[in-house]
This record gives C-alpha cells, structure tokens and sequence, in this order.
RNA sequence: UGUCCCAUAGUAUAAUGGUAGUACGACAGACUCUGACUCUGUUUGUCGAGGUUCGAAUCCUCGUGGGACAACCA
C-alpha cells in the first residue's frame, strides 16, 4: 500500500489544467540570468520546473534570461548548464532570451502601433521621480503624448544607434496613477551600446525583463510559468503584454523561495564572502553554491530528495538546515564505504602484543552488505582518538578510562593498564593489555563491553590532510542581522592531519566515505598523491555528549 | 497613509466543509563490534474576534502579525 503523496499548489493547478482539458501536456522553463553562479535555492526551482514536466510528461526548456549585456558572461553559462546536468536534469531546448530580439523589437512596435508604448526622453531620476510612491500616483510627462509615427521614428533611430546610452527609453503606455508600481508606464527597452555575449554587437537597445520574459515563456508555449514571489507584483504587467500583443497566454505562478537557518543566499552576499575573502571561493563547501555543495561531498539525489521533502508553497519560509543533513545522511549510511581514520591521536600501547607482530584482520565496509569486505593491519602500536579516553570518566563512559576495557572495532577487547602525561597533563602515550580470545568473528573470550572505538595501525598509517567544515555563521539568520558579516563563524573550517588506515590512498574524486564514528568524507579535488585532502560532508549525528567539564 | 501575497507543533509541510497527520529537530528508552543506523515512546500546533453551517484549519467579514512593490537589474 503507498500512500498516495499531497499535491502542492503548482501540481493541483495543473491537475486541474490537464483535467479541464485546457492543455494536453505541460510545458516549463527554468530561466537563469547568466551572472552569477547557483545555489541550493535555485535548485529547488529547478527541481520544481524540471519535476513537474518529468511527472506530467512534458518538456521543460533551459533558457538563459540574458538581456543585460553588461553583466552576463559565457562563463556563467557553462557553470549553469554543468550544475543542471550534475543534479541529473536535462532540457528539452537550451534557449536564450535574445534569441528572441528581433521578435521582441517586432512586438514593440506593434505596440507602438497600437498607441500602448511611447519614446521617453526624460533621464531616469526624472522618471523615477515622476513615478511617484507606492502611496502617491505618479504624473504623465509631455513625451507620453508624442504621436504614433514619432514614437516609430525614434525607436527605430533608438536601434540605429544615433542616441547615447540613457538618452531615450521606450515605455509601455499603461497608467501612471496604477497602485501597482511595475503598471506605471514600465520601461522596456533602454539603450545600451554594450557587447553581447551571443548578439555580439548587433543591438544597442535591450529589452528589459518585464519586455523579455513573458514574452519568451509565450514564443516557447510555456504552459506554467513558475517563477519566486518577488514577481507578484510583476503578474499584471506580464498579462498585459500577452493580451495587447494577442499571443499565447502563458500564464505565471509563484513559489516561496528558499531560505535555510545558518546560511545566506543572495547574490549580492554570497559575492561579498567571495570577494572579501571569508571563503576560498564560490565552490567553497561552505558556501550555498551547487558547486559549493557538490564539493563538500553532497550527491545529486540528495539535493533532489531535500527538494522533495521542504515542499512548494507560498508562504516565507526558513529551512532548518539539519534537514539538507539528514538527507545526505540517510543516504552515505548506505552508500558510503567505510574507512577507520583517527583525528586528534593519541598513542596506544598493546603491552603484550609482540613488537614485531602484525595481522591482516577482516573488516566490513558496508554494514548493510555483508559482501563488501576489507582488511586493516593489526599491530602493537595504534592510534586512537584522545577524545576515546578520560582520566576521570564521567557516569555512562563505555570508552577507555583506567582499568576499563573496551572493544577495537574489528580486532579484540583491549584492557587498559596505565597512561602517560607531559608536563603539560596532556595524555601522551596510553597502556593496555589485549584479550586473544576476542579476536573479532572468533570471540570466545565470553566478555561483554558497552563500547567499541576506532583506530589505526600507527605502522602503516596513511597522514592525510582532513578539512572539517561547520556552518559558516553563528546566526541562524544571517541575512536578517544588521551586517551578517558580524556574524561569521571564526570555526567553520577547521584543517588537520590525521592517521587514516592505509587503504585509503586509492580513494578516487567522486568517493565518499563513512570515517567510522567520525562522519561523512569525501576527497577533495585539491588532492594530490602526497596529499590527500578529506572534506566533511557531514557529521554522524551525536548521540552522547559529554556534559560540561 | 495605495496595491498585492501570506498565516497549522521549534522548523517545514498535509488535511480541498466531516478523527489535525507526516518529516526534520528535541527528549526518553530498546538494540548495537560505529553512543551511528534501526525501532519504540514523549513533547509541542490551526494568529484573534465575529459570522455562515448540523459541523470550520478550510468559506465570509473585520482586525492583528509577517512579507513584497517606488532599478534604464533579473
């Protein structure tokens, strides 16, 4: 029996379209502007568009929204559609909007024709300033009277580039006393004499978006046109377009974007931790990026599964991000091999354990397949983890402590007989003694223990560099704080070397390990032979803390 | 002194006029050769006031609270 899963908003809409018969199939787009990199919150539209043609059995279509010629670069391009294909979508068309522009400059002067647009002359503080408040209506200035052929004389002079940049716009003649701010007379094109990306230097006037983008979902037969709520406002002005201009009525919905606890998305913030150097750059795993993300260890179905799981709706929302965590969790728990790696070691001592003694002892890799095995060398000589001893052990301690025994994963029951300190009372060096009989899989030694840890054998193990990434602000809002930056956490990444049993050094880019009792790792792309570097992708979930000492 | 959007446990999200459920988190316990995983249990919710109705989280009105809109950005 599965149960039958809710629908959100965007799916009953079109239930209700396929049902009503008013479109046989379904049609999206995602619509990035080529300046700037993704992130999580664009995956979550991405998810959305791409999602919703996958499971209504449509076509979704990737168009690059790329009217800006000053900000957008081919780059850009590339990373966007490599993090779409990485998360495992692919487009129906790769399209971008100026692809479009002589359609677009058609449209114009179709409206032009109809008396719906007019050529401003007047700079922009003028027309801001004329376009009043959200509370005060804005006034008609003497360029919005100018007749039907001027206005199809300048603009076209507009496109031969006889104007400066700024000197002239074209605007969409609607009601500049509109309560709704995006009706009063809108700009659509401006001049810009500034090299294209794709265009080259074919135009000096670009449309804006408001004159771009619902006319491209409509040239596209875009059914469903999703887009974050900062549009609302623009929905009135997007079907004034399409009804003036008598073509296909794509029709806009929208979704509240997503926000997670701890982290930061907009554009303008993310540039900053860039720029100013609190990251290492815009795939820093600490960073929101996909390719941040990716780095850090997270795979595509863990991002697609995250999706799923915080839903679509229309209220403001701020994610916690220990969901984004147990999704990769849940995930790595049964894909991710296990490796025995020791953080902050400590040396342990087998008293009587011979010095030139050394066994291969058998290990699983997987817990959930008993076939995946591997061996670890065994001697006389381990690193542990400080944190698995305490002089004085607190109530409920199953790790070492004096005279406690505790179980090698894998190997045997050990007993601890005595430790050493510096000057500094810092544990140096940690005795014990060793039960033969409890050697893993042929234990007959009859003793139970509470705990078992992990370990290296320090003969043979591997030193490897391991990044330990934490979130990247100490506030749960950052964005909402007064300046976020006030608030970076000064721990988010912490480097180390570590002992690693020596099987790791064929670990590949791509892999992604279970550190047993550590967490989630995966190799860095900065490894070289010599020097392997782990990322945490995440913790293992904490489930005994010791209290305040 | 405008227009629009939104309001369900800590955080998200269902219930589409008929038993308020799920996930994540937190807490407690069981299990455990990972104090992980898994399992069990507990905790906490319909913003307020009216109205319609046999019955309202759901529909209506008025409040309250939060958010968006005044780029030649998207």
């Amino acid at each position: 029996m599965t149960e039958e899963k809710s629908l959100n908003f965007v799916e009953e809409i079109i239930e209700e379209d396929l049902k009503s018969g008013k479109y046989t199939a379904i049609k999206t787009r995602f619509p990035p502007e080529p300046n700037g990199y993704l992130h999580i919150g664009h995956a979550k539209s991405i998810c959305l568009n791409f999602g919703l043609a996958l499971k209504y059995g449509g076509e979704t279509n990737l168009r690059f929204d790329d009217t800006n010629p000053t900000t957008e670069e081919t780059e850009y391009v590339d990373s966007i559609k490599n993090d779409i294909r990485w998360l495992g979508f692919s487009w129906a068309k790769e399209l971008y909007a100026s692809n479009y522009f002589d359609q677009l400059y058609e449209f114009a002067v179709r409206l032009i024709q109809k008396g719906l647009a007019y050529v401003d002359d007047s700079s922009s503080e003028k027309i801001a300033s004329e376009k009043g408040t959200p509370a005060t209506p804005g006034v008609e200035n003497e360029y919005r009277s100018r007749t039907i052929e001027e206005n199809l004389r300048l603009f076209e002079e507009m496109k031969n580039g006889k104007y400066a940049d700024g000197e002239k716009v074209l605007r969409a003649k609607i009601d500049m006393a509109s309560p709704v701010m995006q009706m009063r007379d809108p700009v659509m094109y401006r001049i810009k004499h500034a090299h294209h990306h794709r265009t080259g230097d074919k135009w000096c006037i670009y449309p804006l978006y408001d004159f771009a983008h619902g006319q491209s979902d409509s040239i596209e037969n875009i059914t469903h046109s999703i887009c974050t709520l900062e549009f609302v406002p623009h929905r009135p002005l997007y079907n004034w377009f399409i009804e003036k201009l008598e073509i296909f009525p794509s029709h806009q919905y929208e979704f509240a974007r997503l926000n997670m606890t701890y982290t930061v998305m907009s554009k303008r913030k993310m540039l900053k931790l860039v720029e100013e150097g609190y990251v290492s750059g815009w795939d820093d795993p600490r960073m929101p990026t996909i390719s941040g993300i990716r780095r850090k260890g997270y795979t595509p179905s863990s991002i697609r599964t995250f999706c799923d799981k915080i839903g679509v709706a229309k209220r403001d929302n701020l994610i916690d991000i220990s969901l984004l965590e147990s999704c990769i969790r849940e995930e790595l728990n049964v894909t991710a091999e296990r490796k025995m790696v020791v953080l902050n070691p400590v040396k342990l001592i087998i008293d009587n354990y011979d010095e030139e003694k050394s066994e291969l002892l058998e290990t699983e890799s997987l817990p959930n397949d008993p076939d995946k095995k591997r061996e670890v060398s065994f001697s006389k000589t381990l690193w542990i983890e400080q944190e698995d001893f305490m002089e004085n052990p607190v109530k409920k301690w199953f790790r070492l402590a004096p005279g406690q025994m505790v179980r090698l994963k894998s190997a045997y029951i050990i007993k601890c007989e005595s430790f050493d300190k510096d000057e500094n009372g810092n544990i140096t060096e940690i005795h014990a003694t060793y039960i033969p009989e409890s050697k893993s899989g042929h234990d007959e030694s009859g003793l139970k223990v509470k705990g078992t840890i992990h370990w290296v054998d320090a003969k043979n193990a591997l030193e490897v560099e391991v990044r330990l990434y934490d979130r990247l602000f100490t506030s749960e809002n950052p964005a909402q704080e007064e300046n976020f930056l006030d608030f970076i956490n000064p721990d988010s990444l912490q480097i180390k070397k570590a002992y690693a049993e020596s099987g790791i050094k064929n670990a590949e880019p791509g892999n992604h390990f279970q550190f047993v009792r550590i967490g989630y790792f995966c190799l860095d792309p900065d490894s070289t032979n010599d020097n392997l570097i782990f990322n945490r992708t995440a913790t293992l979930k904490e489930g005994f803390k010791v209290k305040q000492h």
